[in-house]
DNA sequence: CTGAAAGCGCTTACAG
DNA sequence: CTGAAAGCGCTTACAG
């Protein structure tokens, strides 16, 4: 069912049918009715992709993501209110073949195959490498050294802010497990925790310092690696909720009582961190605004008409719970 | 950048780069090689929009959607991982007009602008009204009467059950806010509640039953009626967690203790549902499944080869936790 | 093994 | 006011 079904059923060429669709004035009321009488009967709407391919401007922002966690939810939320009546619609892309050869740099492919044609500006949610494109994009969580216009929480000032929590609480080791390297996010919050550590005069002990990559998997040996040592830490900051509530995990299977025997902390308020028992003392960042945020971006940057800077950073908050406590 | 760029820098045709880019035979080594060579340079993709609208069978699968909420992440990680590895990538389409003119059955309209061209078939959730496509369709959550390959909780057995545990505890004056009746979920939920008070012969009280449309908000007066009757009900079945937890919020204001003075219970089992004080009592159904199975469903359907039939009921489980007790 | 040409479903100058 | 034609970026018979 084409435009060219619609124009043999109303007798007109497919360019009268297009301006009908389109409501661009010279065409006549008789016509006009024609066509929609026609367009009605056979139930026609226009093919997205044919529209978009000999159009140049769309009207449809893309999203880029790689995964649909519960924070992804709170993001396109987010996303959705800042273009809801902008005449923008959302395309969201997600690849099947995550765990497969293609997976390192696939934001960048998936965006340049929609970039141009499709869509008229992106938004890349923790894209892992730096990525270009002819057409505007936002990054939400950018990576390392990236450059694009990109959205963030203020993520050094939130994990100085926990740290400072914990060492007001008298904890002196401090252990951290790390996110993802190639985050610019992982990197500011290493930063706060080497800063307030700094600050309250304690030199950070490497041996104290792990590395995970923001999957909550990742820290289970981690933790337990941390919590095995003879000198092992009082508190452990795990870079995301994720790690943290691993952590919690594993404490518990090693029989430590947290926050008694330990005190833990994460970084992002997931739903989940306030479910267990004990709650988990975080940082929240407001997943929803990250989006809307980068969705008012990008929908100004799309119309050329952006004054803000190149860098969106918004605050942080903490957020204690039961999970962190004196030193023992 | 286009794939004329890339032919031009290769010294060949632009059929040639296309055999190359999909990997048929029949191309020289050698030309092969220059071809990846000029690629590699330029970072060429090709568009999507382009090779879709030229091919019949595009490997995308669509999920049309009206909201984002928190339940709708878990469809799509179910989608996620049914499609993982499938060859099958998805595109969501989210329109930005979610309360203007075009409200309406909008899911069919956007459904036509993607079916055939970009996509090979597509998931609507909850569908305001019947749906019709060139390209299999399966439904999560079907309209009341609709006759499209669907995926849906055994609302009905589920409603029983909570209904059920109401009348063990004793509760006899037992409302019920129902949900939006255009959808097949808020009619088996309502039957449900019918069915279970019927088999304890108690008949149906009509003043009980009061008419919402399953958003949270459109709970609040409809709870605040049944509560300031005289013979108020000692227990709401409402037929989703939103509009439970609205009741439970408009109890509160109201000096009414739950569960002392009220039961409430609801149904979808939303993560906020363990969060309160108390806890709510609700029917779990898990979405996540919800989502594999459509996706499961869509994929077999496009690809020819489904064998089941064409309704999924999924069963469901009774979750009982703080907000229901004994009848006062 | 490679290219010229047609065509996927639209839109938009250009004629008339 | 309306239509024939070109073209958006690709793919695929069809020739050679």
């Amino acid at each position: 069912m084409t435009m060219s079904d619609v124009a043999r059923l109303a007798g007109v060429s497919t360019a009268t049918v297009s301006r009908v669709v389109n409501g661009r004035y010279g065409v006549s009321a008789s016509t006009v009715a024609h066509v929609r009488a026609a367009i009605e009967r056979l139930g026609y709407e226009s093919s997205l992709v044919a529209t978009s391919l000999r159009r140049s401007r769309t009207n449809v922002l893309g999203l880029v993501t790689h995964s649909f966690q519960s924070y992804t939810a709170e993001v396109l939320k987010g996303v959705m209110d800042a273009l809801s009546q902008s005449g923008f619609d959302l395309i969201i892309y997600a690849n099947s073949d995550l765990y497969g050869t293609y997976s390192e740099g696939w934001e960048q492919r998936h965006l340049a195959r929609l970039a141009g044609t499709l869509t008229d500006g992106c938004i890349v949610v923790t894209p892992s490498g730096e990525v270009r494109s002819g057409t505007p994009v936002v990054a939400i969580d950018p990576a390392m050294g990236s450059t694009v216009p990109a959205v963030t929480a203020d993520n050094l000032a939130g994990a100085t802010a926990v740290v400072e929590h914990l060492l007001a609480l008298g904890h002196r080791r401090i252990g951290f497990i790390a996110g993802r390297s190639s985050l610019e996010a992982a990197w500011s919050r290493e930063e706060g925790y080497r800063r307030a550590l700094a600050a309250a005069g304690i030199a950070a002990d490497p041996a104290l310092i792990a590395r995970g990559d923001f999957n909550a998997e990742s820290a289970a040996p981690l933790a337990r690696e941390l919590l095995e040592r003879p000198d092992r830490p009082t508190a452990i900051f795990a870079a995301n909720d994720g790690m943290a509530l691993k952590t919690l995990e594993v404490a518990r299977e090693l029989g430590l009582s947290v926050p008694g025997d330990l005190s833990v902390a994460g970084f992002d308020n997931i739903p989940e961190s306030a479910l267990g028992e004990p709650g988990l003392t975080t940082v929240d960042q407001s997943m929803y605004r990250l989006g809307h945020e980068a969705a008012r971006m990008l929908k100004s940057l799309v119309c050329g008409d952006w004054e803000g800077p190149g860098r969106i950073v918004l605050p942080t908050r903490l957020v204690t719970r039961g999970s962190t406590a004196a030193a023992p």
